[in-house]
DNA sequence: AACCTTGTTAAGAATAATTCTTATATTGGA
DNA sequence: TCCAATATAAGAATTATTCTTAACAAGGTT
């Protein structure tokens, strides 16, 4: 099974803003209007957009809007997996290990743990269907999610 | 083929900087003793470690160092193939797509385009042996390396 | 409909990560 | 040994992101 299912991405807008308001109820999360407009923006968009962007584009409907609420907003929508984040956001970690391989990121502690795949694993190939964008130097793939650790803290703070 | 194939990592140490003066010098890299000492930090290190890891670490040997150089020079290792970098450098774009996809995002301008695999590929499945880390919560593919239009840019200005 | 409670926001300061500037030092070829 | 070009240290500057605080607003309660 996939990790993130597709179920809301071929509704039109108006369904999906009305999901994402469901959503937000189910959470306890506030509905408000720059939730809202940012779920919009970022709903219609197909640049990956960064903070900043969104922050411009949403800027055009609610012009004080700041840009930590949308940094809060997205950080929040990640989490509850409305979107999704491309790249680390943590800082930059070196691996001087070429051997293929991929990793496993955790979202709360930052560590990051080798996976080794099977050496007739298709993991780590590179598609041909790439060549049209450009020239592929190496793959990053991660996984992530909650390591165990982190899991076993969290439960012990309640 | 595998994009960074396992050739140097089998090796011992000594072994592996040799052939790390070697390529400096193929590339006209000069061979410092900074460069020397942080490719032999991260060698050794089994801990994907950040530049400021690196730069703590190197710091023992060459305690004048600057975390520039380190910078500087992680950078120029990637560049060459030496180390990979986990995750992205730049800043964080986000993607309201769940559709299960894959990027590729180019080294130079930072772009990131879409690729979506065939429904029976297997390329985004949460392999198995990941569980015994953590609980995944996504999955993030990404090719990187130097779009078509980057390496046009370059071309002209030669 | 007015009223709380609590989560959310704007604004700007603060922090963290990375890169730039400049003067000095070093590598490796002549 | 000398020279030209590259690399370096030091610290300032920049960029991305997060924190602090006081004001505000959502949504349940009366």
């Amino acid at each position: 099974m996939y990790p993130h299912e597709q179920t809301e991405n071929g509704k039109d807008l108006k369904a999906r803003v009305e999901a994402f308001k469901a959503l937000c109820r189910s959470r306890a999360l506030r509905v408000t209007e720059q939730r809202l407009e940012i779920f919009r923006t970022l709903a219609q968009s197909k640049s990956h957009p960064s903070a900043e962007a969104v922050f411009a584009a949403v800027r055009k409907k609610l012009p004080n809007i700041s840009l930590d609420t949308v940094y809060r907003t997205l950080a929040s929508m990640e989490e509850a997996g409305v979107v999704f984040r491309v790249g680390l956001s943590t800082k930059a970690r070196f691996d001087a290990d070429l051997t293929p391989h991929y990793h496993f990121v955790c979202m709360n502690c930052g560590e990051v743990y080798d996976i080794f795949p099977a050496p007739d694993s298709p993991a780590l190939l590179v598609p041909q269907d790439i060549k049209q964008f450009g020239e592929v130097k190496n793959v990053n793939l991660q996984f992530r999610g909650i390591c165990h650790r982190c899991r076993a803290a969290a439960g012990e703070k309640k």
